[in-house]
DNA sequence: TGTACATCAGTGAACGCGCGTTCACTGATGTAC
DNA sequence: TGTACATCAGTGAACGCGCGTTCACTGATGTAC
């Protein structure tokens, strides 16, 4: 059988390669689980044998660790463009960073869902589970400056540590997308956001004395 | 082979049996995921063979459904418990809740695991997902009304629906018991709800006026 | 520019294994007399 | 109380299938002359 379309130098094809089987990875992980998903699955999606597979990745456990590398780069590469932009309130300044999480708009399903089987497979497997903590641990302290700074040009003081408020908002946002997703009729996205966030930030962030 | 010992009337030896394939399936879900964890893993942690499950079970999603009732049965009666003692203040009585859904102290690994993987399970599959949210729905309103009989006792009054102030704090503790188990040694458990709790808490039960 | 050879990304058939499920059976317990 | 039969919870061998992984290969592209 032919080979598909070639349309760069080897290496860049080869990298393109990479890529796809990873975007095709994300996809039926968040459809079927890491246990649920065969090489096969992912290969087919993206358009390659299982031999493509082979020929990039050691393994399916590589895959998954190289799965968490390509996010944290891309989510890394977001984050920064909203620390970028200095006439965000703390409010946005959040929305800008849950929006970074997800790959494209309206894919919050998926990300929920593959964001789900990392934790569990970081709980699980502790190797695995430092990796992602140290990952998680860049990318609160990276928001976590983020919210000082616009904080600070507010006049607003943190009454807790900054990292302790980016974790709560945080489980908060989850605990939303997994409330809506469960209640897709009755319960909207963000309405827990809506209901809890304000009062919370209210608490947390107070005008400074001096 | 000889079967194992009779201890009971055939009909209680079979609820027996019963039982403890839905203890082991728990376990084995918790180690190694829906999708990972194989019926003879199952069958092999209780104790029984292979048939034994398929006499019990009809297929390998049943027992998940049926692992779902057992559990929702068991945390309803556990919540009513702590709904029975008037003497407690809002944060116990959210304590004595989170203890609810742990079978044993000590447990709380097995738990978060175990309900990662019903809320994704849930997510995947509409059905799965609609009784899960029926349940937790259950769970969350009898929770709801132990918190506004014992802030209605204390002459508080929420300034939020209660229904949401319960889904936030049930996701702060999700998220806490994630961080938790994501560093073991720097983060302990409770360190979110210490943090952040106070302050909403504060925020959302104010005195009332009357 | 044209030819001969080397490289290696991706192919696809093949492997052995463990899976979910089935089913003919066994033997302990319950029932009838 | 003792015997004969019925029930059915649980056994364990067997099934076909799909899995993760391997490997000899092919043919498009890059390199040397």
């Amino acid at each position: 059988m032919p080979r598909a379309k070639s349309t760069a130098s080897p290496t860049a094809r080869r990298a393109r390669t990479r890529s796809r089987l990873l975007d095709a990875a994300e996809e039926v992980f968040a459809e079927r689980g890491f246990g649920g998903a065969s090489v096969e699955d992912i290969c087919e999606r993206a358009g390659f044998t299982r031999g493509a597979f082979y020929s990039n990745f050691t393994s399916k456990d590589d895959l998954v660790l190289a799965l968490v590398d390509a996010q944290a780069v891309a989510v890394l590469a977001r984050i920064e463009a909203v620390a970028a932009r200095d006439e965000l309130t703390v409010e946005e300044v959040l929305d800008g960073v849950f929006a970074a999480f997800v790959r494209e708009p309206g894919q919050t399903r998926r990300w929920y869902l593959i964001r789900g089987e990392l934790a569990l497979h970081a709980v699980r497997d502790r190797a695995f589970g430092r990796t992602l903590g140290a990952r998680e641990k860049d990318i609160r302290r990276r928001v976590g400056r983020v919210v000082a700074r616009v904080a600070d040009a507010r006049g607003l003081q943190l009454t807790i540590p900054v990292d302790d408020y980016v974790r709560a908002v945080m489980a908060l946002h989850s605990g939303s997308v997994a409330q809506h997703l469960l209640q897709p009729r009755t319960y909207p996205p963000d309405a827990l956001e809506r209901a809890v966030l304000p009062a919370l930030t209210g608490a947390i962030l107070t005008p400074s004395v001096d």
